[in-house]
DNA sequence: TATTGTTATACTCTATAACTATA
DNA sequence: TATAGTTATAGAGTATAACAATA
């Protein structure tokens, strides 16, 4: 019965339903949202503050509120930037490298179950599908470092 | 290049895509995202606020601000619920339907143009993996009235 | 002049806990 | 007692506008 509504609708469910997830997993490991996104662009390297408003997409100062608070709590430090000094450098720190770990890890669990009972074959062109609808969105779960 | 992340990194990317496309719309719309969800989970009829709690995955208490605020836009109303004096209907106004109605209708398009690059089977086939990933979710996208 | 980032402000979203009224 | 909904409170997220410092 809900197999045809089509693919808007389908698209739209499907994100209600991840959403639902990233956001159970973050609440497991203490991150909201907003900051799970954040520590996972900063996974593989540290960024600016323009950077990252580029990648999630939020103004420079919303931002502002949401290093400030990940760096409350002890996730990311600002650092200043040799070569520029209007600039800093949000990295992680070892326990922001935990959580984000940890989240990582946990919510590649959780959505490998959300795939899980797909055949193969439908997985893997799914999968590929992805790929292509996804080729120009920043990469926001990059494999921690 | 980003073809061979697999697929759960797949479903965040999309996710993160999606989300963006919804929110942009709505604000073309002058709905913040809770309220284009509000909205479209009543498009099809009324809805206590238990219901509205249950289909949209929020507190009761949460709910109670987003409703007032969009009765205050004027897109819904609380009604009496005359079999149970303890419950309020929440139901569109003839302004929530237009909007609710815009809001669909610009999604549908934008996400349209998402697909628009796939063959024809594979869309066909992405959108029936959908299906069955989403087939117990709550519909909060369903055609207004 | 343009860019980097912050501050000030306001609004929205959400949760927890305590409450009222009705079933 | 259990359920429907609200209030009080607090924190998080986000945007716009104005600003400071540096390029």
């Amino acid at each position: 019965m809900p197999q045809d509504l089509g693919p808007v609708a389908g698209l739209v469910r499907l994100t209600f339903l991840i959403q639902t997830v990233y956001a159970e997993v973050g609440r497991g490991c203490d991150l909201t949202a907003a900051q799970a996104q954040l520590l996972c662009t900063l996974a593989d390297e540290p960024k600016g503050m323009a950077d990252l408003s580029r990648l999630l997409g939020l103004e420079r100062s919303s931002l502002t509120g949401l290093v400030d608070r990940a760096e409350h709590r002890g996730y990311v430090v600002r650092r200043s930037d040799p070569s520029d000094r209007r600039a800093v450098r949000v990295a992680l720190t070892p326990e922001g490298l935990t959580a984000v770990g940890r989240f990582h890890d946990e919510l590649t669990v959780q959505l490998q179950s959300v795939l899980a009972d797909l055949p193969a074959s439908e997985r893997k062109a799914f999968s590929r599908t992805l790929g292509k609808l996804t080729a120009t969105v920043p990469d926001t779960f990059t494999t921690p470092v």
